[in-house]
DNA sequence: ACGCTATCGCAATCAGCTCGCTATAACGAC
DNA sequence: GTCGTTATAGCGAGCTGATTGCGATAGCGT
């Protein structure tokens, strides 16, 4: 099982930074590498439950927000509903859409041109990464 | 009072379709219209309950829905926190600093080539209006 | 094996918004 | 005018998504 020699690098980590290995916290790392992609506090901490009853979902939050101060993993806004987790080495950037809620992934290059305008008549660095891009997919687009 | 001319016809569209023109109504609109810009529903409602005090927030959120259908307002979510209302007649985007949430209004056409390529590569048609493109303005990443 | 303290589970709380209910009041018809 | 229909208001409860304060527990360095 390749998730688990991913886990041990990042458990160690968070060991050098003072950080303690639980169980609980094994279990949620696990479950989110075992998920892949994006992934809910609240799915994973459903997935989590179905191993460990009693991890609750405040733990959760709280991991996953020291897992975002080490670097490991990124949350994304995708519009309204709650936002999605996945891991920091997988970067891109997210188009949603607004009428069926469909995700798009797309290389960092598309915005480079829209980044330069933005830094050279706004002096604004453009970090589009937090907050998802939104629109119309083509099949919502195509039935307007 | 320029604000009760530019109220009128817009209470006129509302009873055009069949909407009632209430005291409430009136009062929430010219609170809008007088407060100017990016207004919260919870900013509104309080600058209504100073005129009318037991106007409540829920209806202060129905008629801004009411408004929004009507294609008087639209509202946009700026990041975390509250959405804020503008009228939309005055369209454009947002560029919002997640170091320090300024606001940094900019053209649509700055976002042309974008669009262009969206399109094109991903059939997805670029709608950044309601919600804010995010990134860091120029004294937070100098700060950085 | 001990002790310091990071972390846990839990419930309560938060923000931002939405909904169901009943009394009221707008507006069209007369 | 005034009357009847029905859209709307005010109120509170409820919703989702997330955060926090607390004492009890369990990691892990010594």
């Amino acid at each position: 099982m390749p998730v688990r020699e991913e886990a041990e690098p990042i458990l160690g980590l968070l060991r050098a930074q003072g950080g303690r290995v639980t169980t609980s916290r094994r279990a949620i790392l696990e479950a989110f590498l075992g998920m892949g992609g994006h992934v809910t506090a609240e799915a994973l901490t459903t997935r989590v439950q179905s191993a460990q009853p009693d991890v609750h979902e405040s733990t959760v939050y709280r991991f996953l927000d020291d897992l975002e101060r080490l670097g490991v993993v990124d949350h994304v806004h995708l519009g309204h509903g709650p936002a999605v987790y996945h891991l920091s080495s997988d970067s891109h950037h997210h188009l949603v859409c607004d009428g069926c809620g469909a995700v798009v992934e797309v290389p960092e290059a598309t915005f480079a041109e829209l980044r330069t305008r933005l830094r050279d008549d706004f002096g604004f660095a453009l970090q589009p990464r937090h907050f998802a891009v939104t629109g119309r997919c083509r099949r919502c687009s195509e039935a307007d």
